[in-house]
DNA sequence: CATTTGACATCTT
DNA sequence: TAAGATGCCAAAT
């Protein structure tokens, strides 16, 4: 049973920028743990997207990996359909590989020391 | 305190 | 380009 009360900081920094994320781009994990100040650690930010709830405010729809596709999940067989559906309802576009243009789509940032820009 | 796990990333074949 | 193997780090048990 995963706990919900985690220690919080790493979650927490997660969730922030994956709130930032804006409407119709996407991030890649390792992007998101980078921008939280965890390097490195792509597999907590999936981590902690896992961890959110259903009814969550967290667009983590917007999340996808490296390659650009949906990552399979464990717990559930669907395996993100409902993710392709959001997203697509925000304009991307998915090739025949159910894969997202990264070149068009992710969302960039520019770290100005510690101050980030979007 | 040590082991296992996980919505990943990157390198090599 | 696709598929397989290895490495990373933090949280949960």
């Amino acid at each position: 049973m995963m706990m919900k009360t985690s220690s919080g900081d790493t979650y927490q920094a997660i969730y922030a920028i994956v709130v930032r994320i804006p409407f119709g781009f996407v991030a890649t994990y390792g992007q998101i743990a980078l921008l939280a100040g965890y390097p490195g650690c792509a597999r907590q930010a999936g981590y902690a997207l896992a961890a959110l709830e259903n009814n969550s405010s967290i667009p983590w729809h917007r999340v996808v990996n490296a390659r650009g596709c949906i990552s399979p999940r464990s717990n559930d067989g669907l395996g993100g359909l409902a993710q392709r559906s959001l997203l697509e309802a925000e304009d991307v576009c998915f090739d025949d590989r159910e894969r997202i243009d990264l070149k068009r789509f992710q969302w960039r940032v520019v770290m100005s020391g510690d101050k980030k820009i979007e």
